[in-house]
DNA sequence: TTGTATGCGTTATCAT
DNA sequence: ATGATAACGCATACAA
């Protein structure tokens, strides 16, 4: 392996001190145009480029942050990281990601460490800031020591907490509207006939399941429409978990007419155990979901769901760490709005294809 | 915002030198139990950690690695991404991630910068070791600046490729198996009687598409089977784009009896367009795929489909990668066989259910 | 306009 | 067993 140049090189070479270099690379005006042409042909010639962890000596900033997040496999997550990682890439900044698979993934990979490990590792490898979504942050009740972890890791540097607020927690949060969408979806549902809807997926104990099935359970009642307790089954956020919860309410005397499921891979998991008892989508169940994920407009059949806006919420997670990071800013106040996509999945617009 | 506490605060207070500290958190065994016991007393009550970046300034490893590929959101790179983190993390190393976005994603995002101005980055991170897979690589001729650009960076520091070898190109190169089971594919749909395969997906120029169009020409000749050349159509590798394929297919005069899709995700946009003109799969048309992604055993049907082993593939380039790093080896020899995964979409193992 | 000297936090070399 | 000091590559305060 070559070994890196340094401006120890770049200045002996053009007869200057590294100081004038430095000048140079960093677009300081006090350098005669013959020098800094000078310099820039001997930056060129060698393709030096600065080493950024010198740089980071001084400057105290690794112009790095670190986004911790469950699985990225999970489209969820990716649509989040991918806008993340664009305005990060803009800013001139690199992103660190862990995943903590906290909660399990759908490749069966496992992590080697606990989710506080990770709060560790970012202080460690000198991030300037940190976005963390999901994991324990969801739990209804965050354990204490994960709390006191993330309240460490702030007093270092500023944290983004995309989730609902907790109380005692140090960190900036950017509140998720996690029931948002979920009334109007039951409404829709109402409308189109179904009286009788179930609700499947999701972890018992953590906040978007419970926020979404209270919005459901309040929409239903506010309705006058009665929810029978077999026809709610939780499991996971993953296509299986929706296949094993639609299992579940087929093992029931009777089936509801809809069912809401928590994300798009739960409501397909959930159409698959429909098929297999031979049954279809919409004519016998109506299905819908809580979470749009790229690609469910070609499932079969087309799922009627809520686009939670996701890639949004990444992008406002970016920019008020890096207004965090850069100002002495709190952060920026937003909102973001759940929207209704109607498609086939619950008999509306349903095309006549056989 | 605190700032961090250094050695140097650990030693006073401990009553010791800076090099007594440094020594006890290295292990070191010239210390006496006693000033170990001191000094580990002192670290704890801060919760010090020693700055990684000032580590890295003499020991001239970050214990960083690099992860460059275009679209995480993309099963196929997050299948292979997450067993690079595990591996990495288990080494005690940290992944910084970017998305080149070449060739698309499913999201929309756009990438700030080409790939090369990737391969940059990682030379001014000081990553300690670089994986590249995907985007301009898959190209049959990859353009001389992009192969100039990882050469100049793997005079550097060690670089896998994930992918085709490439001349004059001086990485270490994780050879892939494009083509392998596509014969088993084509023979599988050969035997179920379907006579006429079309082939749908991929972009014109990109390696994965010529050969596994190559595989399945030379097996349908083998058969003795004809090829019609509108059959074949090109696209791209997202489920958009399986639907775009499918939907041309259906503009000929008449249809193949299967189509092997370039992976899952196609297949599945390849379903959704069959459906959308009133047909079934497989009754009337039967679809295989040569990519599996996760989940695509909960489609409906269940796709028939090759097992690349994707995540496997990337344990073995970050295995190649760290006894690059560490040792002088060349790397490790190895083989991957993609398998054939018999499902419902071809009219194999179909329940019958209506 | 340019250069010298110092510091950033750690490890390693060499004394003691 | 412990400590003083140089070195890593860069930025910057201060001189010239």
């Amino acid at each position: 392996m070559d070994v890196k140049t340094t401006i120890y090189d770049i200045a002996k070479e053009s007869g200057v001190s590294v100081t004038t270099v430095s000048r140079v690379l960093n677009n300081n005006p006090l350098v005669s145009d013959n020098t800094r042409r000078k310099v820039l042909d001997v930056v060129d010639k060698h393709q030096y480029t600065p080493n950024s962890i010198a740089r980071a000596m001084t400057s105290k900033q690794t112009k790095t942050i670190g986004v911790i997040l469950p699985d990225i496999s999970n489209p969820y997550f990716s649509a989040l990281f991918l806008e993340i990682e664009r305005f990060t890439l803009e800013q001139q900044y690199s992103v660190i990601l862990y995943n903590t698979l906290y909660g399990g993934s759908s490749h069966g990979v496992q992590s080697p460490f606990g989710e506080i490990r990770y709060l560790e590792m970012m202080r460690e490898n000198c991030v300037d800031g940190v976005i963390v979504t999901g994991g324990q942050l969801d739990l209804s009740e965050t354990p204490a020591e994960y709390v006191a972890a993330l309240n460490n890791l702030a007093r270092i540097m500023p944290v983004v907490v995309i989730g609902q607020h907790i109380a005692g927690c140090e960190c900036l949060f950017l509140h998720r509207n996690l029931s948002g969408g979920v009334p109007a979806l039951v409404m829709h549902l109402a409308t189109l006939g179904h009286h009788r809807i179930g609700f499947i997926g999701g972890e018992r104990g953590i906040r978007q399941t419970i926020s979404r099935q209270r919005a459901y359970r309040q929409t239903m009642e506010s309705l006058g429409l009665a929810i029978h307790p077999e026809d709610v089954v939780m499991s996971n956020f993953y296509t299986q978990d929706g296949y094993e919860a639609m299992s579940k309410l087929f093992e029931n005397d009777s089936l509801p007419q809809a069912v809401i499921a928590i994300n798009d891979n739960v409501a397909i998991g959930a159409i698959r155990a429909i098929n297999d008892q031979g049954m279809r989508v919409p004519e016998n169940i109506a299905i819908a979901s809580c979470d749009m994920f790229a690609g469910s407009e070609f499932c079969t059949p087309r799922l009627t769901t809520l686009d939670q806006q996701n890639g949004y919420l990444g992008q406002l997670a970016i920019r008020m760490l890096m207004s965090a990071i850069s100002d002495v800013g709190e952060g920026i106040r937003v909102k973001h709005t759940p929207q209704l996509v109607i498609r086939e999945s619950c008999g509306a617009k349903l095309k006549d294809n056989h």
